[in-house]
Formats: structure tokens, sequence, C-alpha cells
DNA sequence: GCAGGTTATCCCATATTAGGTTATCGTTAC
DNA sequence: GTAACGATAACCTAATATGGGATAACCTGC
């Protein structure tokens, strides 16, 4: 159990990136390739067992075919 | 030397965090104070020796009294 | 109930972080 | 030029987090 995973905050970020790739349709799997990265990596910070930095957010975003902005944004207004 | 100290992207994210607080005239010691964390804190954060995951980094923009939105609309121009 | 596809868990060596303490740097005053 | 300070960087090490391949657990449809 690592991390803030009981922050609400966290929790919030985690469900909406979530809900962004399943909204896109793609499996963990598919983002997981477009960043060259192993699914249990995808599942781990979809679970709040690995954090994202910002910089890997962006990553996140753009496989995904999300904005950035807008999904943060949406997670502001979800914690505020 | 830990994280991506040299990816360019991360060089950025620092640059541009430092320079805001700089900007709003706060010294690391206030920023660290309404953090309420060190001061070595917020010096690792800008020097890259340490990553700020999305939470912190509202958490960051929030006490420097930045625009979140804004300030990563900044840094992706920056990396474009 | 089996196959396939999808996601969660395990494991644990390696890497990062926390944060108090201390060193270094920069500037100003004397 | 140096003492005094404020500001930031560097140090140290126990505690915590991460990487990623492998495997288990979950669905769902048939």
């Amino acid at each position: 159990m690592p991390n803030p995973l009981h922050d609400p905050r966290y929790a919030s970020f985690r469900a909406l990136l979530a809900a962004e790739r399943e909204r896109v349709g793609l499996t963990q799997v598919e983002v997981a390739g477009r960043l060259r990265k192993p699914q249990s990596y995808v599942s781990k910070y979809e679970r709040g067992e690995r954090r994202l930095d910002v910089v890997e957010y962006l990553d996140v975003a753009r496989v995904l075919g999300i904005d950035p902005l807008a999904t943060i944004k949406k997670l502001i207004d979800k914690i505020a």
C-alpha cells in the first residue's frame, strides 16, 4: 500500500484517468503499448499504486488523445 | 542523481516553477511554509531531485497563487 | 465450464523520498 | 575585506516507492 491511496484528490485523479481511457475505448494493454511500458504500469497508476508526475501525465493524456488541460480542469472541479 | 534530471521536459518544468516563484516574490522557505514542508522539499523539486505528481503540483500552484492550467499550458508550449 | 481478453497481484531488487542538519552562496553594512 | 544574514544547495540514511516480468483473478460470450 503505497502512496496517498486514500487522499480523495488522488482517488479522483485515478478515477478520472481510468474513465477517460474507457471513454476513448482503449485497454490498459493498448495504452501501455503506446507508452512503451508494461500493462502493470497503467494498472498501477489507475489504482494509485504508483503516482504520475506532471510530465508523465502529459504523456498519458497524449496517448489517450485527450486534452491535458481540460482533464486537469475536470479534476480541479471535482475536488474543488 | 535521481530522476529524469536531463529530460528537457523536466528541465522546462523545473525552470518554470522556479521562475514563477520568483515572479511572485516568494522564497523557498515561504513556499515550504505554506506547503507545510521543509525548505529542502522546494529546493528539490525545483532542481529535479524530486518529482511532483499532479496533485502535488496543484498544491504548489495554489500556494504560489498562480493559475495551474495556464502554467501547464506554458509548459506544453515550451516543450512543444 | 472453457477460451480469450482484460485487469489486478506478486515479488523484490533497485531507486526515490523525507527531512533535519549543515554547507555554500550572495548581498549588504561597517 | 569580513561579519552577519538571508536564501538555496547539498548531505545523510531510514523509510517508502517503483519497475516489470510473471502469474493470478475476472469477465463475457458461447
